[in-house]
DNA sequence: ACAAAAGTGTTGAGAGTACACCCATGC
DNA sequence: GCATGGGTGTACTCTCAACACTTTTGT
C-alpha cells in the first residue's frame, strides 16, 4: 500500500537506503579490509563491502554499528560516516542510496578471525585487492584516502591498536597506513607533543630486545582535531 | 502496492530521502545563507534550509543541483556533499534521511535577489540567524565549519566572487568567512604562491582609489587541494 | 658478547609572521 | 592636494627534517 501523505513521496517512489561499512584492521604488517563474497547475482562471485539496509527504527549511525557488530562482533570502535553514494544505476536491481562508513578495529578485538566462521567473509590486504562488486572500488578508494588524510592531521592511528601499545607499534601503524617510512625521533617528539597519549607506567615483558614503555590514549582527546598536521 | 523483491526492503519500510542545500553567498560585507520560511506545521513560521525529496530518476548530486537552481536560478557553481543526517526522529512526521550539501554562489550570479520573488525566501546573515526548523541548526553549523575548514587549506574562496576579482576582494572574502583579519602582504604572497589564480591584464575602472588588477582563477586548480594550509 | 629493539638531542633550512611606506586615481 | 584603496620587501621566529649513537634486555 502506498503511503503518500501529501508531504513526502509515496513509498513506491522511495529509494532503498543502505549502509556500507568499510572495516579496516591492521595485522601481519599490512592494512586489511573485510570483504564478503557475493553468492547471488548480480556480481556473483565478486567481493563486496559489508552492508545492508537501514531499519526504520534505527538511525544511520546505529545501522552502521549494527552491521559492524554483525560482521566482526566488535562494538565501541572508531566509526565515521564517509560519504553517501547516490548514482541512479549503482545497483542494477533497484534504486539504492548507500551511506558509507568506515571503521577502525584493533585486530586483537575481533572475534571473527580470518575465515573462522563464514567462508564467504575474508580479510584482504589493500595491496592485493580483488575486483569488487557495484561501485565498491570507488567507496574503498575514498575510504582509504580519508583514512590517510585523517592520520595526517589527527591521532586516530591509535584506533587500530590494542588498548595499550608501544610507540614503535604506533609508528609502524602510521607507516603501514601512510605507506611511507617515518623518522623515529621525529615521530616520537610529534606524537608526544600532540598530548593525546600518556605512559601507563608498564613495560612490555616479552619479545626480543629492550622492553618498551606502554602507552594508552587519553579518552577525551581521541577525536580531537589537531590544528597542525602531524605528518604533512 | 508494496515492492518487496526479496532483496531490498518493501517500500513501506523505506525512509524518504531528501536533499538539503545550504546556500552561502557573500554580500554587504557579510556571509549570508538562503532560508525559507515554513508555511505549514511542523515548525510553522520557522526558517529552514531549502530542500526537497530526491526523485528516483536523478542522482543525489543532480537532486542537489536541481534544488539549488530552483531556489537561486544558478547552475554550475561550487557544490559539495556535506553529511547525511539520519536520526530517527529528526522529522516528526515520518522517517526522513537527509543528505546535506553546501553551495557557494557568487552574489552577482543570483537571479533571485533578496526578497525579489517569494516573500518566504530570504538571505540571512550568519551573525543574526533566526531559530531554525528540524535539525537545521546543526546542519548549518556543520556547513559553516566545513566552509571555514575548506578555506583554510584550499582555494575555494574564489567561488564566492564573480569571475574576475581583485586581491582585495578575495582577501575580504576570506576575512569575512574566517572572521579574522589577515595581513595584506602575507595574503597576497600566499595566494599567488599557491598558483591558483592569474592576472587577467585588466584593471578595475570605477570606484575610489587606485585601480586594482583583476584576477581570475585557473579552472584546473579550483578543486585542487593544497598540501599545506593556506591560512593556518 | 652479541643480537635486537628502545630510547634520546642538535643543527640547518624553510615557512610563517609581523610590520610601514609609496603609488595611482577621483574628487 | 587630499582622500581612498592598491601595491610592495625585509627581518625575526619557529617549525620541520635530517641525522647516529647509547641503553636495556634475552640468548
Amino acid at each position: 500500500m502506498s503511503v503518500g501523505n501529501g508531504y513526502s513521496p509515496p513509498t513506491e517512489e522511495r529509494p532503498a537506503v543502505a549502509v556500507d561499512v568499510v572495516i579496516f584492521s591492521l595485522f601481519e604488517n599490512d592494512l586489511h579490509v573485510l570483504l564478503i563474497k557475493r553468492k547471488t547475482p548480480p556480481f556473483q562471485g565478486l567481493w563486496a563491502i559489508p552492508g545492508g539496509f537501514m531499519n526504520l527504527d534505527e538511525s544511520l549511525d546505529e545501522a552502521a554499528a549494527r552491521k559492524l557488530a554483525e560482521e566482526t562482533g566488535v562494538t565501541e570502535v572508531y566509526t565515521e560516516q564517509l560519504y553517501t553514494f547516490g548514482s541512479v544505476a549503482r545497483d542494477p536491481r533497484s534504486r539504492v542510496v548507500s551511506v558509507a562508513y568506515f571503521a577502525l578495529v584493533p585486530f586483537s578485538s575481533i572475534s571473527h578471525q580470518p575465515g573462522e566462521f563464514e567462508e564467504a567473509t575474508a580479510w584482504h590486504s589493500l595491496k592485493t585487492l580483488p575486483q569488487l562488486a557495484f561501485d565498491h572500488s570507488e567507496i574503498l578508494e575514498y575510504a582509504l584516502q580519508r583514512l590517510r588524510y585523517k592520520l595526517e592531521y589527527t591521532a586516530v592511528g591509535f584506533q587500530l591498536l590494542p588498548d595499550q601499545f608501544t610507540l614503535s607499534q604506533l609508528q609502524r601503524a602510521y607507516e603501514i597506513v601512510l605507506d611511507e617510512k617515518l623518522d623515529k625521533r621525529n615521530f616520537r617528539r610529534k606524537i608526544l607533543a600532540a598530548g593525546v597519549i600518556e605512559e601507563t607506567g608498564r613495560r612490555t615483558s616479552e619479545g626480543e630486545g629492550r622492553p618498551a614503555m606502554l602507552y594508552r590514549y587519553k579518552d577525551d582527546s581521541v577525536t580531537e582535531v589537531k590544528t597542525r598536521r602531524l605528518f604533512p
